[in-house]
RNA sequence: GCGCCUGUAGCUCAGCUGGAUAGAGCAACGGACUUCUAAUCCGUAGGUCGUAGGUUCGAGUCCUACCAGGCGUGCCA
């Protein structure tokens, strides 16, 4: 919508510019907005005031000669005005709005799709938890925001992957094996001593008990390291089971699991180094190589080989990120929590190097979930507290539940998740306020149809009689969404979604409270029945972003 | 010490990449169900945008310094 208004300006100036009224070296660019206050107009743009230094006018002289050629340019116009500093405040037409809200219905799904995107390639890496216990409250925030960011790239014309990239090597895999290991032999009567820095959740017993039942006492007596590579399989694929299953209930999937195990079979990580190698990147200290990072921005140089041999993990990070690139994505997203961003600069310092274009490489941090009840932080430790893991919060709130309330907020901010407030289904919750209306809105069609109403969205409804103030603030605000969904494409921003709806749909909320849909006059009534449907199309859209259902009773 | 995030109404947060008189929800107070769903609506009250400077026509937004909270600063992942 506000293209339309831009390509209009934008042939304004250039009639100036012609007239020899402004100079417009360089053209600027023309920024258009709402303005504050929906009575000073649909629409505003500043260019006067961006264009005064340059044109060395004031403001008001400007915006009087971008003015007088708007007037004779477009039907669409039904009043222009000059505000003070220098603001240009455009009214548009009747007709301007509702030929849009006919396209709105006739889209249905497809409303809000839009193309900034180009289809250019995109990768979204999200989740990627280790594969060594469940996921908690923290990976279901990374997995709401990332599957959300997907679906909104997507409708903004993004070609999109995304993908989960499992550490199924390395330190934390062997402790895994060990852990499970141990938690056999103790079930089979022997005494251990269970190191502290194992995993000592319950579910490692779990499995060890699963063993138990499959394989006996089959490994009791055979020398660990012959057992661990069984038990570190078996461990493993168990839990990532679970965490497919808990993301699956979650409405969350990939395009793609990636096996950090695969780049070692077949052989990036070491293609990776001696690429780096030979472009003079890494060198050799104290018996273990280093990337030179620090040439690229990072705080210091890292290893990637160590002394013994192992490769880190920061190496293998480095044969994925190349990987990405050789599979020709354009545009890389890596989500992380908040508790990893010192890796930032050295993962940003490794795509530098690879001679990846650093603006399109962006590591998104989300911050942290409190976890509350009622107020009180629940305990996160390990020990058996309270609910800890994503699966018990999403079992005892619902899946819209949960998701709403990790989109509703910045994700660079802190997350106050209170789990007694999440399940009350008053106004203090907001996805049960955006759910009644479009229930309501539903409910309304039943209530028509019963009552012999026969609605339909043809161009033979007269829209001309959306009269009501209310009608026109709810038609501007349905109109918008395609605009919000671009800016949270561009800003990678997922609340914008959960915000936008809030505020389009108290519109209707309050609308429904002061003027009757179903009336005896017939052609106003299915004006409104129209108005009514676009609503719906665009909280169901919203909703669909944000993974969330719409229901049509409650 | 250094780096990142945050600081806006009593509470939880928005603020559209620098625009017009800083906005919602909750909590408080007062109203509205004989109607298409009251899981709703209407009204009142509530502010030194952490502090101090700077940049310009214009700053909650940008730059600098400081203050407070969180996180990080591994040959862990």
């Amino acid at each position: 919508m506000k293209t339309a208004i831009k390509i209009i300006i934008h042939d304004a100036l250039e009639k100036a510019r012609r007239a020899g009224e402004l100079k417009l070296s360089p053209f600027p660019e023309v920024v258009v907005e709402k303005p504050k206050d929906e009575k000073m107009g649909d629409f505003s743009t500043n260019v006067a005031m961006t264009l005064a230094r340059s044109e060395r006018k004031n403001p008001q002289a400007i915006a009087e000669s971008v003015v007088r050629h708007l007037k004779n340019g477009s039907d669409d116009l039904r009043q222009v005005e000059i505000a003070a500093p220098g603001f240009i405040n455009l009214k548009m037409s009747r007709e301007f709005f509702m030929e849009r809200l006919r396209s709105v219905v006739k889209q249905r799904d497809d409303f809000g799709k839009t193309n900034v995107g180009q289809g250019v390639k995109v990768m979204i890496e999200f989740v990627s938890a280790n594969p060594t216990g469940p996921l908690h409250v923290g990976h279901g925030r990374g997995a709401a925001v990332g599957d959300v960011l997907g679906r909104i790239l997507k409708k903004a014309g993004y070609d999109l992957s995304t993908e989960y990239y499992i550490n199924d090597v390395g330190n934390q895999m062997n402790l895994l094996g060990k852990s499970t290991w141990l938690r056999y032999r103790e079930l089979l009567g022997k005494a251990v001593e269970f190191p502290d820095d194992h995993y000592r959740g319950e579910y490692i017993k779990d499995i060890a008990d699963q063993i138990v039942a499959q394989k006996g006492d089959e490994f009791l007596n055979k020398p660990e390291e012959e057992c661990l590579p069984f038990f570190r399989k078996y461990a493993k694929d168990n839990i990532l089971k679970g965490i497919k299953k808990d993301l699956a209930e979650f409405r969350v999937t990939f395009d793609n699991w990636f096996s950090e195990q695969s780049l070692y079979e077949n052989n990036s990580v070491a293609t990776a180094i001696e690429w780096l190698r030979g472009k003079g990147h890494v060198y050799e200290k104290d018996g273990a190589v280093w990337l030179k990072s620090s040439a690229f921005n990072d705080d210091k140089d890292r290893v990637i080989v160590k002394q013994t041999g192992e490769k880190t993990y920061f190496c293998s990070d480095i044969a994925y990120h190349q990987n990405k690139i050789d599979r020709g994505f354009k545009k890389i997203i890596d989500l992380m929590g908040a508790d990893h961003h010192g890796y930032v600069p050295r993962m940003e310092a490794v795509l530098k190097a690879m001679g990846f274009d650093e603006k399109t490489f962006t590591i998104l941090l989300v911050q942290f979930v409190s976890l509350l009840r009622a107020g009180k932080k629940v305990s996160m430790s390990t020990r058996a507290g309270e609910f800890k893991t994503l699966a018990d919060v999403v079992s005892e709130v619902g899946v819209d539940v949960a998701r709403y309330y990790f989109l509703m907020r910045s994700s660079d901010t802190h997350l106050d998740f209170d789990l007694e407030l999440a399940k009350k289904e008053t106004p203090e919750n907001p996805v049960f306020y955006i759910q009644y209306a479009h229930a309501r809105i539903c409910n309304i069609f039943r209530a028509a149809e019963e009552s012999g109403v026969v609605w339909s969205s043809s161009d033979a409804v007269n829209l001309a009689l959306l009269n009501e103030e209310e009608e026109l603030g709810i038609i501007r605000a349905v109109l918008a969404f395609p605009e919000v969904v671009e800016k949270s494409a561009q800003a990678l921003e997922v609340h914008r979604i959960s915000h936008y709806l809030l505020d389009m749909v108290s519109r209707f909320h309050s609308y429904y409270s002061r003027h009757r849909v179903i009336s005896d006059d017939k052609a106003l009534t299915l004006a409104r029945l129209f108005l009514l449907d676009a609503i719906r199309i665009t909280i169901r859209n919203g909703f669909a972003l944000l993974g969330i259902s719409a229901p049509e009773k409650m």
